[in-house]
DNA sequence: AAATAAAGTGAGTCTCTACTCCGGTTCGGA
DNA sequence: TCCGAACCGGAGTAGAGACTCACTTTATTT
């Protein structure tokens, strides 16, 4: 199972009963094969696909999510979960402009990676008013966690004051999108890097 | 006519005998329309739509084009033509700093609106040998321009000479497309644009 | 082990869209 | 004005993908 893949909860979508052990499987089994498949060919690959891949038939898939869209919003709510892990464990650490450069990086390439994602995660820059819900509480969650490591790195005087979260997220979508055109090219994604990060920092005082 | 549209050529792909002048002027105005329908839907927008939009048959867009990819690609060769185009007008500009911010903020607004494009423009960036024949010609052309500015904007010391042109339009496709989901926030389109631009300033000597 | 409810299966339906085809129309030159 | 070539129209075809459902299989309970 990949880092940013999507956990099985255990339950279904209506937080009703516990789910039967193979239903429980199957599930785990869609959201990771999901994940993989969103990861390369975007949210337009075919729901056969993903049942191929997960190596269930397609009535399943819409057992479990009961049309395609809820299944990339599920898709979208474990990757904005994970990156939100992320940044919390970073949130203690010593160096609070290590740490927000660290995430930054690490955000950024696996975004990178993840096509979809760098699309996503713009989202959650934007108008939540959009959403609603378990996307909603996800985007706040993330906008929470990644807002104390810049909030710790301003005020280190290792991040310029004057963005703020939503601002940083758009950045980073942004810097993901291009990276991900310019795969298999290592200049460019340092170089992408290099200018968003030195446009970051503070301004030198005169 | 909107100021990125492509202009029709007048003469078929060919290169073959005049166009009638129906034909002529059915095919501008079935590129006006794909250029407007992209740009707020994707290249994922049917042809129905935009024949609807042109006012014409289906059956005269599919006379045209005959495939609808070869339609994005004449809408795509337009834009990267007409950015290519602005650039062209700003190389001899007395200041080059002020001529090369200037072309940015233009191409990312452009693309900003145009959502198509950012992803468009990502690919002019990078991989030019998946490409060939025209849309290849548009790309160089592009990069050449831009290049331009580039230089002259390094050699006045305004901008870092570390990156180059395939990094300079990753940049401009990643800010774009940061922006564009953030549309209706001023805040966080300046926000991603001044982080940019003080990202790509030279580093202040010590 | 039998009963029962839940889950899985996959062929089939429905809708959407790229693309075709040929009869009718229009253009432009003689 | 007349004719042939070029062009236009739009119903129709083919294929892909989201979603359904009647039936079978499996997990869990008693």
């Amino acid at each position: 199972m990949s880092p940013g893949a999507p956990a099985a909860s255990g339950r279904d979508a209506q937080g009703g009963r516990p789910l039967r052990a193979d239903a429980r499987r199957n599930r785990t089994r869609i959201l990771d094969a999901a994940d993989a498949v969103f990861a390369v060919k975007g949210p337009t690959a075919s729901t056969e696909e993903i049942a191929q891949r997960a190596e269930v038939a397609i009535g399943t898939v819409f057992r479990h999510f009961p049309t395609k869209e809820a299944l990339v919003e599920a898709v979208f709510i474990g990757r904005l979960d994970a990156l939100a892990g992320q940044a919390r464990s970073l949130a203690g650490a010593a160096d609070p402009g290590a740490a927000f450069f660290a995430f930054l990086t690490e955000a950024v390439r696996q975004s990178t990676i993840k096509h979809t994602f760098a699309d996503a995660l713009a989202d959650a820059g934007v108008d939540l008013r959009a959403y609603e819900g378990a996307v909603a509480e996800a985007i706040r969650d993330l906008q929470q966690s990644i807002g104390e490591l810049l909030g710790r790195a301003q005020q280190a005087a290792r991040v310029r004051v004057d963005i703020d979260v939503r601002t940083l997220i758009a950045l980073i979508a942004g810097a993901a999108h291009a990276i991900g055109f310019a795969s298999q090219d290592p200049a460019i994604e340092s170089g992408v890097l290099s200018v968003t990060f030195d446009g970051l920092r503070p301004p030198v005082s005169p």
